[in-house]
DNA sequence: AGTGTATCCTGCAGGC
DNA sequence: TGCCTGCAGGATACAC
């Protein structure tokens, strides 16, 4: 579910619900989402207040006095915060790890498939998982010269490199190829065979899709909703993704799915020819 | 280095 | 209605 925009999303909302919060304790429902055994974790984060939501890549990160808390929200996790005596949303079916704050109120990790983590890790721990993340691309340290030089020493698909979180921190399979529609490119492309026409277009690209749908409140496909247990209203500005057949907004020819490294590209074999087309054809509005 | 495949897990849509 | 298959926003590990 949820890629850079969703998380973002999610952290605005959380921020003014949880943080100056203390733990007073936890419940673990599903001790699978944990890196640890449920009684460490129980006991290693009771007693902590929550100083600080951050977002790193498509990480939750919570800052403790000490440790970080850091929450990966796999493909269906949410964090739903509840007032005190107040119950979960009914569509909150997958309880998996409860946080009780000191005064009430709690800050729920509902998730269905349990592909999400929840971890707690020391300062030391955080600072080396955080460096094996590429750059947040809407930083303004990600320039298109540095994507440039970035992608210059793969030849894997452009759209897998755009997955590699430890090439670029935060860009799922939506917005990979959403990205890649309005610069252009196609999916399939070898990252290095971009040029700095190309890499200006998809670094312009990038930062205003991820921008355009935090403005939007993430994408809904099924699952994802934001603190306050609403939907993303993004799916309206998708372009491609999963539009399989249907005309593509520049050009009208029909949107065509690829597979490759596992997941599906959806593209405009126009707009996106496979050796790139900087010159014609722009996919409109 | 890159790719295909499998794995974790559940739910839903579509075909029959 | 039920059964089956394929598919899903993520991350990782493996063999080739």
């Amino acid at each position: 579910m949820p890629e850079l925009p969703e998380v973002e999303t999610i952290v605005q909302g959380l921020r003014p619900r949880v943080v100056g919060r203390t733990v007073s304790g936890a419940e673990v429902v599903h001790v699978d989402v944990l890196r640890e055994p449920a009684e460490a974790f129980v006991e290693r984060v009771s007693g902590r207040r929550i100083g600080a939501v951050d977002r790193r890549g498509k990480n939750v990160v919570m800052r403790l006095d000490g440790p970080v808390l850091l929450v990966n929200l796999g493909m269906t996790g949410r964090l739903v915060p509840l007032s005190p005596g107040g119950d979960p949303p009914a569509d909150a079916t997958h309880p998996a790890v409860r946080l009780a704050f000191r005064n009430g109120g709690a800050l729920l990790f509902d998730d269905t498939r349990r592909f999400g983590a929840v971890e707690l890790l020391d300062p030391e721990e955080w600072s080396r998982r955080t460096e094996r993340l590429g750059p947040e691309p809407l930083e303004p340290g990600f320039t298109a010269d540095a994507l440039h030089r970035a992608l210059s020493d793969s030849r894997s698909p452009v759209r897998s490199w755009l997955l590699d979180q430890r090439r670029i921190a935060g860009v799922g399979n939506i917005y990979a190829n959403e990205a890649l529609h309005r610069a252009r490119v196609h999916p399939r492309r070898p990252a290095r065979s971009l040029d700095i026409a190309d890499a200006v277009r998809l670094h312009q690209a990038l930062r205003d899709v991820l921008r355009a749908a935090i403005r939007a409140g993430g994408t809904t496909i099924r699952d994802f909703r934001d603190a306050e247990g609403a939907p993303g209203r993004f799916v309206r500005e998708l372009r491609v993704y999963g539009r399989r057949g249907e005309p593509c907004l520049g050009c009208g020819a029909p949107v065509e799915r690829l597979v490759f490294g596992n997941r599906s590209a959806f593209y405009c074999p126009v707009c996106q020819a496979p050796e790139g087309n900087g010159e014609t054809t722009p996919p409109g509005p």
